[in-house]
DNA sequence: CATCCGTGGGG
DNA sequence: TCCCCAAGGAT
């Protein structure tokens, strides 16, 4: 019997690593030493429910501008933000922030699971991930991937989000003590090229003698899932408010949604069902046109309307020179309302 | 356990 | 156009 015939789950899926991994900016190469937590760190938060391609150029960014955890922990959080703007789920930034600070008191990052889940932002995969890749700790690391590869290489056919449970247990039983980074890293790479959500490359799989899966001829059916529920309609308006070149712009709440990004102001769409239709200015604006934007539980159709005045605006906010509103940090969604807005006086 | 929280790309 | 999905976390 040959080697490769006798050879264990973790074994061929670390063999096709060495051959196949991905060359990532913040990724050592398999076999080689781990590289800095702190890029590690930076790029599994950024990575959290986003695509490796959204995350690139962010990640390069955020590198650039903050080298070390040090650095990003004495930036002020309001420039974070900003140059988190369109990357989306902006409690990160937040936490971000508020970890990097707790990193750098305490004098570098903790090498355990158990510490690394203390600091803001970092759950179960993060702080898992972490360990394994930046310390070479064993750690079971569970996202989306390992998710999918574990529920197909055995065949769990209990629904997702119950299953979970099955799957880290069954995850914990193949991962290995030694190079539990790279086995990490190897099973997400897995999942992200063959063992896709759709049309499963099986032909190319190393592991696709091992998968009860496979054997039951549909191994796409795994992981189940429950139903999703459909998105409800919202609408709401947000104001595009001018003076002397410059734009009216707020500062959100610090929690809720887009919580604190700079945005255009708006009525309420984001607080209530649908927004009030109430202007922060007296008067009549001009209505602009529509912005329609998907968000996780909602779509929103949001009206941009104009306002021109001299008076004096209700609450705190600054004036925005319009010609430097790339640089204001705003969010997709009012980056989209103020393309919309420029795109009118360009016309007029 | 359920809900909230963004965004862009692919089928 | 619409739906699904992606290196999840906090509450």
């Amino acid at each position: 019997m040959t080697a490769t015939a006798t050879a264990t789950i973790p074994d061929k899926l670390l063999g096709w690593y060495d051959a196949h991994a991905r060359t990532l900016p913040w990724r050592a190469p398999p076999g080689t030493p781990p590289p800095d937590p702190y890029r590690v760190w930076l790029s599994e938060v950024m990575l959290q429910q986003t695509t490796v391609a959204a995350v690139k150029p962010y990640f390069a960014k955020f590198t650039n501008s903050w080298p070390t955890v040090e650095a990003l922990a004495a930036a002020p959080e309001e420039a974070v933000m900003a140059a988190w703007a369109g990357l989306g789920y902006y409690s990160r930034a937040r936490n971000l922030v508020k970890a990097a600070r707790a990193v750098a008191q305490r004098g570098g990052f903790p090498d355990t699971v158990e510490e690394l889940r203390k600091l803001p932002g970092l759950g179960a995969y993060t702080a898992a991930a972490v360990a394994a890749i930046a310390f070479g700790r064993r750690a079971v690391v569970v996202d989306a991937n390992v998710e999918r590869v574990t529920a197909r290489l055995f065949a769990i056919a209990e629904p997702l989000p119950a299953a979970r449970k099955a799957i880290r247990a069954a995850t914990d039983t193949i991962t290995p003590d030694a190079r539990a980074g790279d086995f990490a890293q190897a099973m997400m790479d897995l999942g992200a090229t063959l063992c896709t959500a759709r049309d499963p490359k099986c032909l190319l799989c190393p592991l696709s003698a091992d998968c009860a899966g496979r054997a039951t001829g549909e191994p796409a059916q795994f992981p189940v899932k429950a139903p999703k529920q459909a998105k409800p309609m919202r609408t709401g308006q947000c104001y595009w408010i001018e003076r002397a070149g410059a734009v009216w712009l707020v500062t959100r709440p610090p929690a809720g949604m887009l919580g604190g990004m700079r945005a255009l102001p708006d009525d309420g769409w984001s607080v209530h069902g649908n927004g009030s239709g109430q202007s922060p200015v007296t008067g009549a604006g001009e209505p602009l046109g529509v912005v329609r934007h998907g968000f996780t539980h909602f779509t929103l159709e949001l009206s941009v309307v104009r306002h021109q005045t001299a008076a004096p605006i209700a609450g705190e906010g600054t004036w925005w020179p319009i010609d430097r509103i790339e640089d204001a940090g705003l969010p997709t969604l009012f980056a989209k309302a103020a393309r919309l807005a420029l795109a009118q006086s360009g016309e007029a």
